[in-house]
DNA sequence: CGCCTGTCTTGACGTCTGTCGAATCAGAGA
DNA sequence: TCTCTGATTCGACAGACGTCAAGACAGGCG
């Protein structure tokens, strides 16, 4: 029985500040559930888990396109498509500088979905 | 996926204190990947998401699937087959009580989970 | 200008996932 | 004991997902 507003996702994922309260508080909404599934599944597999460390944990803040595929027993086509999957997800944004393509991590959204989690009150402060 | 490899014995998933560093901090290894993406595959669905935050947020510490069920428009089977899921991914765990089945969260993947996604506020400028 | 390297898109295939209806199992109560 | 309620399991189906091979596109260099 959602009784949610039939307007349309009002969950800004880009934003600074915490959506929701933590997973363990509140009971999420279902609308808020349906934003931010599709973020976990995309974490939900491994190998775009490795992309997303490997380009969140780049020290130049990007990460090319040449440098993730070869750490993978995966054809090109293939992290392409992982990596458009994360790209759709908003994890990540990607920029084409010459012949390579950079990827780069959105904090944001990271933080959103770890605030999520977060099993201590981080709004104390 | 219902064939766990039986042998992970450097990530125990159940510790109080965090398996690895923040993703955006350091890549995480394959294994580590291998193990964690499940949980966050099982996350990656509107109705287990919220599933998990009902059973986390429960004021008891446990949910009723007679509670839960009623709250989707979904089928009995169904609610249940999404359970086992999270159940599978090891971050809920069921007890049956007389008539009826109680759900209760594990905190600990859970905290995994959000430590690995932790970004450093200070990291943006 | 033409070739070469590097990446993305398209099409296809097998597998997995989400959902339901029907059947089965576990306890409680009369 | 028998029956009734509640939860899971089984069988089946449409749709989505992960993977690859082949082709198309963008940019650099001789």
């Amino acid at each position: 029985m959602s009784k949610q507003a039939a307007s349309l996702p009002v969950i800004d994922l880009t934003a600074d500040t915490p959506c929701c309260p933590p997973l363990a508080q509140s009971p999420v909404p279902a609308q808020t559930a349906a934003v931010l599934a599709p973020a976990f599944k995309a974490l939900g597999d491994p190998v775009r888990l490795q992309l997303m460390s490997m380009i969140a944990s780049a020290k130049s803040g990007e990460a090319c396109v040449c440098d993730l595929t070869p750490a993978f027993d995966l054809t090109g086509p293939t992290i392409s498509h992982h990596l458009k999957t994360l790209r759709e997800a908003g994890l990540v944004d990607a920029e084409r500088r010459g012949t390579w393509v950079y990827y780069r991590a959105r904090p944001a959204i990271l933080r959103q979905l770890a605030g999520l989690l977060s099993v201590e009150p981080a709004a104390v402060a």
